[in-house]
DNA sequence: AATGAATGAGACTTCATTCAT
DNA sequence: AATGAATGAAGTCTCATTCAT
């Protein structure tokens, strides 16, 4: 382990490592030694560059989340026609929703700290809007609420039971999300906010 | 705390506390400590019950994953007509698809488990087994999965971001679903069991 | 593991269990727990047929050296002549002066206790007692100190580092101190038994 | 216990404490808590100083095999005639082969562990090796094995059994094993280092 | 600005022993 | 006579954080 008195991204190696890290062992199995070992940095470092764990993980989360959304809206943008943009929400969940495993799994541990934390829940609010802004560009506000939430669905279930089939039933189900109207239009109410969720308990 | 020699039940008083502690505060911050507090039972206790931490939280979420799917069972069993059972798919999702908060965080924590580690996947996959068969009384096998991930997805979202006119966004989603026949009949292929996840790293 | 309410002998295999488990793991290393699965009885039993841990320990130890010492006597009793007895003596440290590397490692163990706690020491000097007296039927008793001596150093040396040539140079270390009378008579005095350990602190 | 956060040789007097405390109740009797009460140390440096039990233990039986080897060496070193070595020996044997009890405790305790473990075989083996070729100085390098070997026996037989006349007794074996080459010449073979035992079962 | 050293709290687990049956 | 259940004490170790340098 060389000494590097001169290292300019070191905040950025601790974040990706504690990334790797949560993605190989969870928050619960994550510390700032394991972390720092990971990164190569003293361990006196993490305290140094980051108040404490919280804002670490915090940290690390915004990142991720960053990512995955730029990688979806890039991909959504990326179509011309709405047949294109169905194409695309196929592929996604098909091959990489979360890009791998590695996302699955930090996707699941940030949506357990946002169910708990309030602080981390303007992250998946944030996420879920650039997602359906995506999908609007395509579709209806309210199809873009239901894909959405497909999309979500499919993507675990088919993390944690894939089949050979899964193509054609994942192309059906968008399909009959998207053929046509409702028949008794949907009508918008106002955002509702109220966040579901009472805080920690201690 | 008072002596308490004979106490038949107590495994399962350790038990209800965990499925507690973990919705209150995660695995991450359940300890044998605090559980042991919770449920008002000395600390050697929970060794002496349980041989460690892997196995209470195996036998804990057997449980909660038992009883959250004899409820689904339960409901979608009571429906009559496709109708009903339409009508109570919407309903779960409304009210209590995870029954409340806590069981949604319950979930959450499951899948994360479930997500790195094979030894709880049997959990999530016999509950997904059972959503499905349970849809299946009434629903084609392939439109059964679809909705089963459709409601997994509207569930979690919802959960983060409720808005007042959920009922008809739901509904309709459902309805669409459940419409009609696919054009080009899905082909059925033999289930897929290969799990996608590496386990633990070391 | 079947019921054995009828079980005589249960005493006995608690006892050698014990001093399995000694061998396998140290005294440090040895529970009531680990003896008591290993002799397949209840945990239970463990202090219904002995008073404590100690008294285990002490009726094993017991056990083992009365075993050593039987085989001790019976090889050198077989001896008929002092040439038969000396070459027993040579045999009994090349092959197995302690049997096998479980009694080797017993006897550390024991030497330990009884170095520590007066209440094991009757263990080792009666051992020690029986081998002299053993060897004094062929030989002088200050012969038989200084060949029991011997047998100590070369059985605990052979144990550790093992030679081809072992067996000349054990053969020939034994001759020389057969050899021949002292010149200066050595004189007898009566039997020193001040203990030298103080004993446990606490 | 005053606040120290400045404490060099912190490490040293752990090792230290430890010796102490083997010496007095043995390595089944030593414990981090114990240690650390003993070093005035807080719990949480053990761990930190050393990266287990192991480690410590290590460590600890490093320097006494070290401590007493020098010892050896220093003493045979200063003999300028054979004679004077001859009477080293004697004189190592009766007063302070072991220096003192504490180091017969410690001497079979580690013996007890190079039984069982194999990394700690090798602090008795340099021991060994040492003892000889300090006597390699004078002696025949068979001729030191064999004195070797009588040194550890009668040092532990004496500890246990002292007598008024052991001087004459030792005196008289070492003079015997000395006395003259042996008739036929022992035949030297290469060094067999096969170790003997098998380690740990489990 | 950066970090090695240090520590109190608390984690999981094992244990010898007690006790009600 | 025998034992399953139970528990308080103590074991080793990991941790987030503090602090002197």
């Amino acid at each position: 382990m060389a000494k590097r008195r001169v290292d300019p991204d070191r905040r950025d190696r601790i974040i990706e490592a504690t990334l790797d890290l949560i993605a190989a062992e969870g928050v619960a199995g994550t510390s700032h030694r394991k972390v720092a070992a990971l990164a190569d940095v003293p361990l006196g470092s993490m305290t140094y560059h980051f108040a404490g764990m919280d804002e670490l993980l915090h940290e690390a989360f915004t990142r991720f989340a960053t990512r995955i959304s730029d990688r979806f809206e890039r991909r959504m943008n990326e179509a011309s026609t709405i047949e294109a943009a169905k194409e695309a929400v196929v592929e996604m969940i098909m091959e990489d929703t979360y890009g791998d495993r590695d996302a699955l799994v930090l996707t699941l541990e940030l949506y357990t700290l946002a169910a708990r934390q309030a602080k981390f829940r303007h992250l998946t609010h944030d996420w879920m809007m650039r997602s359906r802004r995506a999908f609007e560009r395509y579709f209806e506000p309210d199809v873009a609420r239901q894909l959405d939430a497909l999309v979500e669905g499919l993507s675990i279930h088919r993390a944690f039971e894939p089949r050979d089939d899964d193509r054609e039933l994942v192309s059906n189900a968008v399909d009959k999300l998207l053929r046509e109207a409702p028949l008794q239009p949907v009508v918008h109410s106002p955002l509702h906010t109220a966040i579901t969720f009472s805080d920690e308990l201690h």
